[in-house]
DNA sequence: TTATTATTGTGAAAAATGGAACAATATGAT
DNA sequence: ATCATATTGTTCCATTTTTCACAATAATAA
């Protein structure tokens, strides 16, 4: 069983790849020319390949729409994505306006906050009390959720979405959040990122 | 010289910690605290401590204050940080309006758009033409940069914000880009991110 | 003062990750 | 048909990262 986080991320990336040779019309690619475009050494694709049992042609590389299926098959990207977002701030409204998780086949069908004035039945995704995101979760099976609401609130939050039977948490909240053993939680933060790079940039700046 | 970059994202983690358990009136904290708040061991904790020079008091942990002090000149937090934005774009507009970097001391200080029609000058965050970035970088000393420009865009305005004299970038478009030795590039991609999670959580229903 | 206890700091062990190297082999050339 | 070549798949090795374990020691109690 994979626990490499890393080796997640890189099968994704492998894929967006593999979509933009495919764009410019190749067929076949050679595990060298994915690690370039990926950023990483071409034993690392094979092995990363190898751990999920997915396997070219010697002297051949790999064919191109086969590995596609075979990597969102691993990804899970046989079937939409559905995906609801709590807290409707700044951070969740951009996210619920934001396009680009469609051709990913990632759809946000929802928006959920306690703020009366926030509520829009009628958006494109709709804003809904926070109240009815218990029965909404149960009755649509959603099994994962975006949560971007202020510190304070989010432990709650998490709380209720988890009872009410939700997966997995994208947290952008900036704190360690407590979740049951069915949940899984991620995290993002961009001040976070901003602050690395900063530190990075500065040991750069003294060393060089 | 460190080059583990969870190692400074946990730093960066103790950081929060702290200014919350501070707010909460604690003077003092030992490393199971924090190891607790951010989902650490304690080892962990003494060990990134350790690194770093920070020591705290035999049987008397470590003093909140001195401590913070400590990790904010590690992150480069004794001084404000300026920040541009290159894109207009919905994540590049959501970036700039989002207010909560400033508690960080890290301040976006203008935007850039090829678009005239996303030109803004009187803006709080000012929306300058991307023609202008090169000689604003400049007079500005400006080293950071997020890159919010699709796909297509990024790599050409990646080489201009580096010529101009650009350190570190936090990239979202979905690709590797080649930069120069002198600039640093960090990838944000919540399309990952969720893949990522829905990876796990797929797993994990799997093995249940 | 002496003993006890709690906590740090760190060296050594273990685990995880990544990379190099090369045997196996399919393809294409002669 | 045979040889040369290119590329995979995998084993083994090096490096990085994390955890364990415990000596050192400061604070407190007796």
């Amino acid at each position: 069983m994979i626990t490499n986080k890393n080796c997640i991320i890189r099968l994704s990336r492998y894929k967006n790849a593999l979509y933009r040779l495919q764009a410019l019309g190749f067929v076949k690619v050679f595990s060298d020319n994915l690690a370039d475009a990926v950023g990483v050494t071409a034993s690392q694709v094979r092995k990363d390949f190898s751990i999920f049992g997915i396997s070219g042609n010697k002297k051949g590389g790999y064919q191109i729409d086969l590995l596609l299926e075979k990597l969102n098959n691993i990804l899970g990207k046989d079937r939409l994505q559905k995906v609801i977002v709590v807290g409707g701030g700044h951070i969740g409204s951009a996210l619920m306006r934001y396009r680009g998780f469609e051709k990913e086949g990632i759809k946000i069908i929802a928006g959920f906050d306690i703020d009366p004035a926030k509520i829009n039945r009628s958006n494109p995704v709709p804003i809904l009390p926070l109240e009815e995101a218990r029965i909404f979760i149960k009755t649509n099976g959603i099994r994962i959720a975006i949560l971007a609401v202020p510190d304070i609130a989010a432990q709650q939050a998490l709380d209720l979405i988890c009872a009410a039977g939700i997966k997995g948490v994208l947290n952008f909240a900036p704190l360690r959040l407590k979740a049951p053993e069915s949940c899984i939680v991620n995290y993002v933060n961009l001040e976070i990122e901003l602050e690395n790079l900063i530190y990075f940039v500065n040991v750069a700046e003294k060393t060089e």
